[in-house]
DNA sequence: CGAGTTAGTCAACACGGTGTCGAGAGAACT
DNA sequence: AGTTCTCTCGACACCGTGTTGACTAACTCG
């Protein structure tokens, strides 16, 4: 209701960038990022092409801007994982995996075309590494406290296994979310993961008759 | 020694368009598929840009016919698979991952190149696709048959288990290809994976104190 | 208040890569 | 010798990118 008239004319520079980031981010629900131009993000920012230069340098930095956002929530979530996982490690370590499955599919339309673009761009493919590295960091970490207090046995270096189940996740959640095949039963990744995770970190392998 | 004068002046079409095909594959042991321009790959191969379109629709096009080659001998090693488990489950497994981890490793320059552009590319996704839903199917198969007889318990579906093993090996092997951090310790794959393969298709929790 | 500075804007341009068209060269068949 | 078929490429149209330079509107400081 209020701020009408007075910084009327020309929204700002912040308005625009913000614009820039929220017109993307709406057509990448809907659309390929390679499909995207230029032009388009501009005009749905509502300013012309060349302007769109003055806030972003290529359509590039306007994912990694949107993707650096999303990595900011995976780094708090990361943080805010509790380290407690003697009670039930099997819940435990499902709250965890849900953190990442959350924010994956939350943010569904960033994360795949970060993932798709990741290959030719190295600084969309440097931050999302960091973020995973967040991720197998946790990850071994437990994995090396869950042998130390004997709950799990001790077996291939702990951040290699973290490594692999965390590329896994990355890997089945982008299949799901982009609907390929082969994928897991759609609703059905959260417990499949978990399944895993659980069996390749505490499982042992019965002797034979 | 043979063969000189008569056939000369021009090489035959099947001739260029081999040379087409060894020119990109040679040119992608050291560049990303994306920087290459059709006019390299029509120069290296001895013809103008214009010709190169006699043979190729597209550099994708290109892509696909040796991502073709290699998803035949995927096939043909599917195939060639033994289903004899139950002497020595843990080897009879690393014997059929270590099978895709040699495909993988052996035409790792095409293999990057086709999951840098999948994303983008509906043929090269499909063709892809193809080739993973045959080891999922041969893995679940096994999986379902070690279940049947007794020697692995009965978990998740089969199937999404089977999808989940078959894209971690993707990622994991993806990863150590193009040196990406994380990954596994250059060299363990194998090891590291076969480990996790075994644990999650057999191993059991025991029960806590 | 008015001169200077800063932020923002865009028409116009240069460039590089893609894909097409149409003319033609050479082998091959008749 | 003529016709056809395969193969070849110069020249062109097109599209998306990134840059330049001139312009305008707002802020600010003497």
């Amino acid at each position: 209701m209020a701020e009408r008239s007075r910084r009327a004319s020309r929204p700002s520079g912040d308005d625009r960038q913000e614009a820039i980031l929220i017109t993307t981010e709406a057509l990448l629900q809907s659309r390929d990022f390679d499909s995207l131009s230029i032009d388009e993000l501009a005009k749905g920012a509502g300013i012309s092409r060349p302007t769109f230069y003055f806030y972003f340098a290529s359509k590039e930095a306007v994912l990694l801007a949107l993707l650096d956002r999303v990595i900011r929530q995976v780094e708090d979530r990361v943080a805010a994982l509790s380290r407690e996982f003697e009670a039930d490690p099997a819940s435990a370590w499902r709250r965890s995996i849900a953190a990442f499955v959350e924010v994956f599919s939350e943010h569904r339309a960033v994360a795949t075309a970060a993932m798709a673009v990741r290959s030719r761009n190295a600084e969309v493919h440097d931050l999302w590494s960091r973020s995973m590295l967040s991720w197998v960091d946790y990850t071994a970490e437990v994995i090396e406290a869950e042998r130390t207090r004997g709950a799990a046995p001790i077996g291939i270096h702990a951040r290699d296994l973290a490594a692999s189940l965390n590329l896994m996740n990355e890997r089945v959640l982008l299949a799901a979310a982009t609907g390929e095949h082969p994928a897991v039963t759609a609703g059905a990744e959260l417990d499949v993961l978990v399944d895993v995770w659980v069996r390749s970190i505490y499982g042992v392998i019965p002797v034979s008759n």
